[in-house]
RNA sequence: GGUGGGGUUCCCGAGUGGUCAAAGGGAACAGACUGUAAAUCUGUCGGCGACGCCUUCGGAGGUUCAAAUCCUCCCCCCACCA
């Protein structure tokens, strides 16, 4: 079988391993376990965790056995690494409701039926700590000298806001995890973001030292879109993986909006289609490349909301945007219908009125803002002064045009906000 | 505890009595160009059925015809010293 390693190295998911002989040693023999911490600071992962949970899927489909750790208790602490400000102190009950929402999402990528993987929360280990015992069986072994040359206390040492003391403690916490995994699980590996060498490195320290065994750490690069911006982020704020709170369509439509330069790469990281075949994507230019995105943007959904949300969503973008169909030798294994479809689509954004609200008219601006597509009646006028609001296809002239049950069509009125923000109002009587 | 410097619209950051809804940059949004891409150019970017009105510059009071700008008290942050 292939070294689970050569793997994530050819997905681009290695940034920095350490002692890669030993590790790919130890990586040979089947079944190890490794861990990768997952912040509980809020009650939903988003894409940036997308890298994290995709090589713990990884490891798992290679024999291995992946632990997802929650950091309820660290959670408590908060991570200063690589981040310029303090976060905010959550509560403990706070923490403990996003354990929940995170081994939800988690579930989704890993099994953890048949113990072939391990959910665990740090704070059952954590919280009873009693300080002196800790110190000195513990805290002897850091050197402070040592912490603060640690490139993930840099930021927060150089920066005005400073660095607290409960933070500075996190390194301490993290390493201290890894030597209880060792000891709990016989687990030798921490993986995590490039921001988590210095705490990986410090949980390999403490095992070596207490302990006497190795272990090792990989961290993942930071990934950014070609265009610099760390990945994840829109306009809206982070794209999580709760449906709730971005729906499917709005995932799918995050990833079709890929940058080009990235499309090969991101097919690589998030979707478990064959390297051999995202190779050959490599190699398209301009519009070939949209085809390629759909896919990408499809295998990522269903991979956080099921196969059945990603046809819909799916769907609904061919409906909105136009439908294409795919070549058969294009990333062969999607699932995706490679046939134009025509489909009702039901999860672009719609809300019903009645269609009395139509029978004087509404104004236009004012039904913008009703359903969303516009922050407030001011910003519907802009945006329809502007020439970016649309009535059936059609754009609004003035920002106070009547919509009338003219404009009804089979029950329904779509609106358009721009380009890509489509709503459509379903007529009640 | 002492001394000094700060808290401005989504972010950074100007502004030290009227010309300030507040420079500049970033982000964002729209338009043009396109391929639901990038880059570029143009416009917009507190609220309001809107050439006017209303609410903003850490919080609460006050001075003034007029305050983000002056005064008082309070809260928070930072630096240096202890």
């Amino acid at each position: 079988m292939e070294n689970v390693l050569d793997i994530l190295k050819a997905r681009g998911f290695i940034e920095q391993t350490t002692h890669d002989d030993a590790l790919r040693e130890y990586l040979e023999s089947e079944n190890v376990t490794c861990y990768i911490g997952f912040d509980p600071t809020a009650s939903s992962l988003h894409v940036g965790s997308l890298v994290p949970i995709m090589s713990l899927a990884h490891m798992q489909r290679n024999g291995h056995r992946p632990i997802a750790l929650v950091g309820g208790g660290t959670g408590l602490v908060g991570d200063p690494s690589g981040k310029t400000e303090m976060r905010k102190l959550l509560t403990k009950k706070d923490v403990a409701a996003n354990v929940v929402g995170l081994r939800n999402q988690l579930s989704r990528f890993i099994g953890f039926s048949d113990n072939k993987a391990v959910l665990v929360n740090n704070a059952d280990w954590l919280t009873t700590l009693e300080y002196i015992p800790f110190l000195r069986d513990i805290g002897r072994h850091f050197s402070v000298n040592r912490m603060i040359k640690a490139e993930s206390y840099k930021m927060r040492l150089d920066s005005e806001e400073g660095l607290s003391f409960i933070e500075f403690n996190y390194m301490v916490l993290q390493a201290y995890d890894f030597l209880e995994l060792r000891r709990r699980y016989d687990c030798c590996l921490q993986m995590g973001g490039s921001d988590q060498w210095g705490n990986i490195v410090a949980g390999i320290d403490l095992i070596r030292r207490i302990e006497g065994k190795s272990a090792f750490g990989i961290t993942f690069p930071l990934i950014t879109t070609s265009s610099g911006a760390k990945m994840g982020k829109t306009a809206a704020g982070a794209v999580w993986l709760d449906p709730n709170r971005t729906p499917p369509y709005d995932y799918y439509q995050f990833w079709v909006n890929t940058d080009d330069r990235d499309v090969a790469r991101f097919l690589a990281l998030f979707t478990f289609l064959p390297m051999a075949e995202i190779r050959s994507v490599a190699a398209l230019e301009g519009v070939d490349l949209n085809a390629a995105k759909s896919i990408l943007a499809f295998e990522a959904t269903r991979l956080a909301h099921g196969d059945q949300e990603a046809l819909k969503a799916y769907q609904s973008a061919s409906s909105m945007f136009g439908s294409r169909r795919f070549s058969d030798i294009l990333l062969p294994s999607s699932t995706i219908p490679r046939d134009p479809v025509t489909s009702d689509d039901e999860t672009v954004p719609q809300t019903e009125m009645q269609l009395d609200d139509f029978k004087d008219g509404v104004p236009c601006f004012k039904l913008f803002h009703r359903v969303g597509l516009a922050g407030s009646s001011g910003a519907a006028r802009r945006l329809i002064q502007q020439g970016g609001g649309y009535v059936n296809g059609r754009r609004l002239e003035r920002f106070d045009e009547m919509v009338t049950i003219n404009d009804i069509n089979d029950m329904e009125i779509l609106l358009r906000a721009g380009k890509k923000h489509f709503f459509k109002v379903r007529i009640k009587h």
